[in-house]
DNA sequence: CCCTGATTCGC
DNA sequence: GCGAATCAGG
């Protein structure tokens, strides 16, 4: 798989948004966490406030002496940091596979047809008619979707009104 | 052990 | 440019 703009475009929004590399690769497809986090790199948009570490040398991986100058650049966080946070706010989610409250009915799963792969995300009241669950795909090994598992695991606050929109509980 | 990102370097 | 292998750490 070769990284066109949309991948590259998804791989920035993701990073920003704090996911890991393991995970943005599953969400992808098709690829490694290694991958992504080269590509994270040659982006320039490594290092999330992460304080650099004492450049490690590095053992030659097969045999060859590699003359380097011992001085690297390495990044210090915040170039990334800043580009990182400051587009995007909010506004249009893309074409999110679940918005808001409502879920694509050919996605939506019962108890029955839950697997490792779908997102469990309960909407309704359970045991009632309309009660489903999310069914897209989860992401790495979360039981919900990237949208949902952004709704579950709120890092900062104020969130709360769309948990309720979504019917959480 | 599971995971995380960081780095190097053969391709 | 790409990403596996490796490193360093949580």
């Amino acid at each position: 798989m070769s990284w066109n703009d949309e991948r590259v475009e998804l791989l920035k929004r993701l990073w920003g948004e704090g996911l890991s590399a393991s995970q943005i690769a599953t969400e992808l497809g098709g690829i490694t966490r290694n991958a992504v986090i080269g590509k994270v790199h040659r982006l320039g948009l490594s290092g999330r406030v992460k304080a650099a570490g004492p450049a490690r040398p590095r053992k030659a991986q097969t045999e060859a002496p590699a003359p380097r100058p011992a001085s690297r650049p390495a990044f210090s966080g915040n170039t990334a940091l800043a580009q990182a946070l400051e587009p995007v706010v909010e506004q249009a989610p893309r074409p999110a596979p679940v918005a808001g409250n409502v879920v694509p009915m050919g996605q939506r799963c019962t108890i029955m047809n839950l697997t490792e792969a779908t997102c469990r995300w309960p909407v309704g009241e359970p045991g009632t008619e309309s009660f489903y669950f999310c069914g897209g795909r989860t992401v790495s090994g979360l039981p919900y979707c990237t949208h949902h598992a952004r709704m579950a695991y709120q890092p900062s606050q104020d969130r709360r009104r769309d948990r309720r929109l979504a019917g959480i509980r």
